[in-house]
RNA sequence: UCCCCUGUAGCUCAGUUGGUUAGAGCGGUGGACUGUUAAUCCAUGUGUCGUCUGUUCAAAUCAGACCAGGGGAGCCA
């Protein structure tokens, strides 16, 4: 009974690899083919995969298999295969265990392994992204997809821990004042045939929801509700932005966090971005320990130092003001001229987190008319609650800010901004019935990923990226 | 969107001062060898030279436009 459950079973790779299969007990495992190694010993080496870890297991198939020469020998790298045997210590090196086969069913071959995309070898970066469905077989795609979905995974755990509740804000908005960047149309309107209203403008009481709708640039407006409500909260979801942006950091699609605390100032932000992301980095080291000694070896020569000194230093935290003063006297010469009031550009954020600092740095209290409408304003009537963290080598990683939860002040910033007090109903409200103060911020979660395995492109740290001129797959 | 660079075999790239048959490594295939480790050794095939238009007797090579990719900038997460 026992033998037959472990005939009819099939572990996962990682779970025999780490020594959770009893060795000389029958075994099947089943995955795709890494290389196929043949010895005139009279056996074949067969590397088998399943993405439950990083490392294949390999299978020692006897030539005298009836199978051997129909089927074994036509493994290439790709195909797919059920393997039976027993699990064995290994007798060769590179490994622990390995499977001495009696069986080898062949599931699927690559058709013409001539052209088949994924070789067994070094792909360019950038090739891979054009072969995004093949991609999560390649060992950097495997990685990618674990330490994401670990990265993924610990920011529930964190904020569930610290008693958060995850809010499914809305994807899709009726209100265009986000005020976040490009919005992309949502619409059931025939773009032949557009419904005109009697001034001859489209008319969007035709449309599917009876107004002009659009994809969320950001869930905070809407998770600032229920963080007046139930006091810790966050999304975690997908946002779009049509802008054109051309760059490694930017996707028309891509997932973000974003807490919302009530009761909490600017700092309490800060500190809880802060935690979080050693939480998650401590989880990715923990967890992913294959994976990130392959990025080490293969994509980035410090990320686990690098990972390691994030999660063991306090974050160097800096007002905007000092930090432009410190611009103007460190002696280097920047394209962009820098002067209180300014926006700071790539370049200056770069010298601040990669030389100043050396690590990850908080940039706080923005002059308030380089931010947005809901930050709240500070004392000095000049700048707001409002912060960034910069990370070397991503720059921007968190955004956020304390909210402006008094009403006439809110009123003002709108009027100074041009914005409508009309359009904004629901969010004054949270201020005119029993508003508290809250902060909150964003972070991008495919920098993350990025940061965590020292990827330089967002797109590949993503499973099918969108970008402008790009929807492949 | 702006600036710069790139686009040649399945992949990574070399090359062509315009002129008969376009090269290498890797991968694939065949063989040798081996409890092998993206093995090693020998042999072997492969190309609308990104697309379109133009200049020319002749364009993969020159010019223009377009498309795609990369780096940087802006927007931001």
């Amino acid at each position: 009974m026992l033998i037959k459950r472990l005939i009819m079973s099939v572990p996962a790779i990682t779970d025999v690899l780490t020594g959770k299969h009893p060795v000389g007990e029958p075994i099947t495992v089943q995955g795709w083919i890494r290389t196929r190694r043949d010895s005139k010993a009279g056996i074949s080496f067969l590397a088998i995969h399943d993405g439950s870890c990083f490392d294949p297991i390999q299978a020692v198939v006897p030539n005298d298999l009836e199978n051997y020469q129909d089927d074994v020998l036509k493994l290439t790298t790709g195909s797919s295969v059920k393997v039976t045997g027993t699990l064995v210590e290994s007798q060769g090196k590179g490994q622990s265990f390995e499977i001495q086969a009696t069986h080898v069913e062949v599931l699927g071959l690559v058709e013409d392994p001539d052209t088949y995309p994924m070789a067994a070898k070094r792909h360019s970066i950038e090739y891979l992204r054009e072969q995004a469905h093949l991609r999560p077989r390649t060992n950097i795609g495997g990685a990618v997809t674990r330490v994401r979905n670990t990265l993924a995974q610990a920011v529930h755990r964190f904020m569930h821990e610290k008693g958060y509740y995850w809010i499914s804000t809305p994807l899709i908005t009726g209100s265009d004042c986000e005020g976040a960047g490009e919005m992309f149309r949502v619409s059931t309107l025939d773009l032949e045939n557009l419904p005109r209203d009697d001034k001859g403008s489209i008319d969007y009481k035709e449309d599917f929801f009876g107004k002009e709708t659009f994809l969320t640039v950001s869930g905070q407006l809407n998770v600032e509700t229920y963080c007046c409500a139930l006091s810790k909260v966050y999304t975690f979801g997908p946002t779009f932005r049509a802008e054109n942006s051309n760059t490694s950091r930017h996707l028309a699609e891509f997932w973000m966090v974003e807490p919302e605390i009530a009761f909490a100032d600017l700092g309490d932000a800060a500190t809880l971005a802060e935690e979080m992301l050693r939480y998650v980095f401590k989880a990715v080291l923990d967890e992913r320990a294959d994976d990130m000694q392959f990025f080490q070896q293969r994509v980035d020569k410090t990320v686990i130092e690098r990972l390691e000194s994030v999660i063991n230093s306090e974050f160097v935290r800096m007002d905007y003001t000092d930090a432009i003063e410190i611009l103007q006297n460190c002696g280097k010469k920047f394209e962009n001229p820098v002067s209180w009031g300014v926006d700071l550009n790539s370049e200056h954020e770069r010298y601040l987190a990669e030389e100043h600092v050396g690590g990850p740095v908080v940039l706080q209290n923005y002059p308030k008319d380089i931010k947005s409408f809901y930050m709240r304003l500070n004392d000095d009537g000049k700048t707001v609650a409002a912060m960034d963290i910069l990370a070397p080598g991503i720059g921007e990683i968190v955004g956020g800010s304390q909210r402006e939860e008094r009403l006439d002040v809110l009123d003002q910033r709108l009027e100074e901004m041009g914005l409508d007090k009309e359009d904004y109903g629901w969010y004054r409200d949270l201020r005119r019935y029993g508003t508290v103060p809250h902060s909150g911020f964003g972070l991008g979660f495919e920098r993350l990923v990025a940061y965590a395995t020292g990827i330089a492109n967002v797109r590949d740290v993503i499973p099918f990226p969108r970008t402008p001129k790009s929807a492949a797959f």
